[in-house]
DNA sequence: CTGATCATGTAGACAGTGTCTACGCTTTAT
DNA sequence: ATAAAGCGTAGACACTGTCTACATGATCAG
């Protein structure tokens, strides 16, 4: 027997895939789940404890998403992590509204332990990939935390401009990473210098 | 003589001043303005058109700050790309509630003529600037649109997750543009090979 | 100058929102 | 058995964006 509040999560999983961010109300939620307009408020404290619990949910199915598309790399550190780069872009892109939601703070409550724990293992997971390529002597000069910030900056730039169709459309094409490939040909073994005087 | 409708528009740059996002209102921003609730659409047809009046302010203002720190550098198309990376950044971490408007496509009217035109120049500058670089020799084999989108990318999310404080602590530096410098490493003076088999 | 039209402002209404409270009903625990 | 707690409902509250009705003042045609 799965209670109200699985019930209220999945309808607003449902609205966010339909209909996006858009009308992503308390009371739609309800509405889609069949209670009442208060009924949300006995299981979350507010409306953004209920989305923080399915940004969390979001993180993790994200999480598991690139788990499973760099489990087998694991004789390529590098090759693992610019696959992991294009796991996360095809993930988001995949399913924009719960990526808009995860990003969207003045929506969440951001202290929410359960998203806190999914965001942070989110991170950890690109920290981790980025760790063992620097280990095989990529980059390794490059700072731990400076580099895999830049990495997820980047991905992120990529999934959040194309999901707001914010890029101009000879930038778009049918194959979401393409863009991508444009970091693996600026990141991929390269030798590493921290000389900026070219510029 | 000023009218409404630039009071309209400074009271709401001023509440992205100072408070961002949250609470940015029409009726805040009409009393701010010291006006009634309904005098606003007396002068937009909506709140996402007052709003999207403002990001086209905010889109001319950040092309402008890239365009006084990169006219000095003409010599060197490719310093001065690296340069508007770092102005791009510093801009936005400057302006933290505009940027954040200026990419929040549900809060805007994104057919306004005005937003539109703005935007569309900001990203005609960056697209100019990469091609100037390119016109060097330096990446020149990347197709222009693609490289264009995935720099705008790079320092959207820069900008974005940082803005957000999405960034663990240890990736946060009291130099904004210290993490561009990563990307600097990476696309500086670098031979273009579109060669991907060393993943 | 007169009269009409238009621009601009106000105030009230409306449906919608998130949240709170008061009230039931049902389950659980003592 | 009885008290307590959990869960759901319905109504209220202050807020929101937008619409309409109305007033005032400027502009402009005749």
């Amino acid at each position: 027997m799965i209670g109200t509040r699985e019930i209220l999560i999945s309808a607003a999983v449902a609205h966010l895939d339909a209909r996006g961010l858009d009308g992503l109300t308390l009371r739609q939620i309800a509405r889609d789940a069949g209670v009442s307009h208060g009924a949300p408020l006995r299981h979350f404290a507010s409306l953004s404890a209920l989305l923080s619990a399915v940004a969390a949910d979001s993180f993790d199915a994200m999480t598991e998403a690139i788990r499973a598309r760099t489990a087998s790399l694991d004789d390529s550190p590098l090759g693992a992590l610019l696959e992991a780069g294009r796991a996360y872009v095809d993930h988001a892109l995949a399913n924009p509204g719960a990526y808009e939601l995860m990003f969207r703070p003045e929506r969440l409550d951001r202290t929410d332990p359960d998203y806190l724990h999914a965001s942070i293992a989110a991170f950890d997971q690109l920290a981790t990939l980025t760790a063992n390529a620097q280990a095989t002597g990529w980059r390794s000069d490059t700072q731990h935390a400076l580099l895999t910030g830049v990495l997820w900056a980047g991905v992120h730039g990529l999934a959040s401009l194309q999901i707001q169709r914010a890029l101009p459309a000879a930038t778009n094409t049918n194959d979401p990473a393409a863009l991508l490939d444009v970091f693996q040909i600026d990141l991929a073994g390269l030798p590493d210098t921290t000389d900026r005087s070219n510029s």
